[in-house]
DNA sequence: CTAATTTCAGTTTAACTGATATCA
DNA sequence: CTGATATCAGTTTAACTGAAATTA
């Protein structure tokens, strides 16, 4: 229904605009591919981090996933109703919840993760082996450079 | 204020999320530039679309710049009360006006055309120019593979 | 008293939808 | 009558802000 027509040549080749593009068809490939299975890409990320670094408070989820403290709450609750993740109150520290991942949060663990590297795949499948690596590192060397900018 | 912690590694090299910090940081970088004119991302656009189609009418320009015909009206408004782009009611059909860039408009356009192209050279500074031309190519690439998923 | 945590309610912004008036 | 256009009002969604209740 929404027509479009050809775009302006200047802006075709503008590599903030490419950048752009290309991210907001990756996102969207990932986030439908997950979203075929109910999951949401917050679920995939916060199932990970746990993963990685072990029953954790929230707010220490939040700050290593980058998610809200705001949006965890929701994500959470998500994921504790469908059984992935438990809520405990931390004895130690009583204002804290400590969530912990249950058995079927581990299996849908690597559900998601199958589901995700699939997406990449599907995603870069016009590159070859070796451009995919050059393609990664060149992102990561511009995330580095400038990822300094706000911090402290 | 807001602290971070250190990510999973295993989300620290997927592709997709990779391009999606990447397009964030450059995205903000440009957005950034053209706020300090006072300018926003769609004024820029629409001005190099009205420079490379000449005067259209507002669904054209729409069309051609994949801003939605709502928010074209918004920015036209502006563009229009700055002085940059004046619009006419089409004498040979009365439902369209013809946008059309003026002189200083066109003055406009030279300074946010070098506002982006500061930004972009910002961004890719780690990049030598056979690197950031590699990358341009791969993101076409990749553009082009997928861009015809949803169309028809 | 200050600071951290969880939670909820509400804000912001970009992108989009629906409806209306006008005209072809 | 159908279809395109310009406009306005309102929706959606992700990301964020502010404040309250609890506890350290």
């Amino acid at each position: 229904m929404t027509e479009h027509g050809d775009t302006a040549p200047e802006l075709e080749t503008i590599p903030s605009r490419l950048l752009g593009q290309a991210s907001a068809l990756a996102g969207q490939l990932v986030s439908d591919r997950l979203a075929d299975t109910g999951a949401h890409r917050y679920h995939f990320t916060v199932l990970t981090t746990l993963k990685a670094f072990g029953p954790s408070s929230q707010a220490e989820l939040s700050r290593r996933s980058w998610i809200d403290r705001s949006d965890m709450v929701a994500t959470l609750n998500t994921l504790e109703a469908d059984g992935y993740v438990e809520r405990t109150v931390d004895p130690a520290d009583k204002r804290r919840n400590i969530i912990s991942m249950t058995d079927a949060g581990r299996l849908r663990l690597v559900e998601l993760a199958g589901i995700v590297a699939n997406a990449q795949d599907e995603f870069l499948q016009p590159l070859s082996a070796a451009e995919r690596w050059a393609f990664s590192q060149v992102l990561l060397t511009l995330i580095a450079h400038h990822a300094h900018t706000d911090e402290d």
